[in-house]
DNA sequence: TGCACGTGCTAACTTCTGTTGGCATGTGCT
DNA sequence: AGCACATGCCAACAGAAGTTAGCACGTGCA
């Protein structure tokens, strides 16, 4: 999740996870400021389905993080923040991202195996 | 195209156009080697069908572009070749471009505008 | 003429994604 | 008890995206 060259189907993932308009401004509203998911749905003006939904593929995609806290009247809050990352998009970094990629399903040719770096 | 802060929806386009494994390989595939549409689908083993939609959201995104040239021997071929272009996906810069997001749908009301901070 | 090779388009199907609404759980307070 | 607020999950629909197959057009050459 750094500048370190990411496997393909990691980059899939984390840009297919950011290339959604409510993300990015789920994103944007965690920089510099916590928040759980409630009190961020309002904010967003969203619904709290839709809101988890997200979150769940921002989570999975290693972007944010969550734990679950216990507010001082008792009731249990799930707080989001964002992690660090830092990706560069270059058609370099793209091509050798590409060499790592899961063979869709077929053929894989002998001659090819060197692959991984 | 380049490294500049890019607009929320143009960040979405560009995202949503690389997070595809056929894609990701179509540019991997184009770096320091132009080449031409039925060449390119085979190498790659797609249909020719299926490589121009995708190279079609490619080129809409800015991330390739595309010029039609004649062979010696008579045949037009479409050259494809892959743009410069460098993004940088952080928190920060992701937070930034969510701000220029056109708005989702509906009320965009009055006294929303001063929004952010 | 017929074949090989290049281009382009579209209709149709399938699969994935986004979104909503409802219902369940739990807490504290009046 | 009833309300307000927090969480979670799931079924269902609508719409977008990926993919295939087939057709059109063009050229050069045996």
């Amino acid at each position: 999740m750094n500048d370190a060259a990411p496997t393909g189907d990691e980059l899939v993932q984390v840009l297919a996870t950011l290339a959604n308009p409510h993300r990015l401004r789920v994103v944007a509203a965690l920089v510099g400021e916590r928040n759980y998911v409630s009190r961020l749905a309002r904010e967003l003006g969203i619904s709290r389905a839709l809101l988890q939904v997200h979150l769940r593929k921002l989570e999975t995609a290693g972007l944010v993080s969550a734990h679950l806290e216990l507010s001082e009247d008792g009731k249990a809050m799930k707080f989001y923040e964002v992690n660090r990352f830092v990706f560069t998009l270059t058609p370099e970094a793209i091509a050798a991202a590409a060499q790592t990629l899961t063979i869709p399903d077929a053929v894989q040719r002998d001659g090819e195996e060197g692959s991984r770096s």
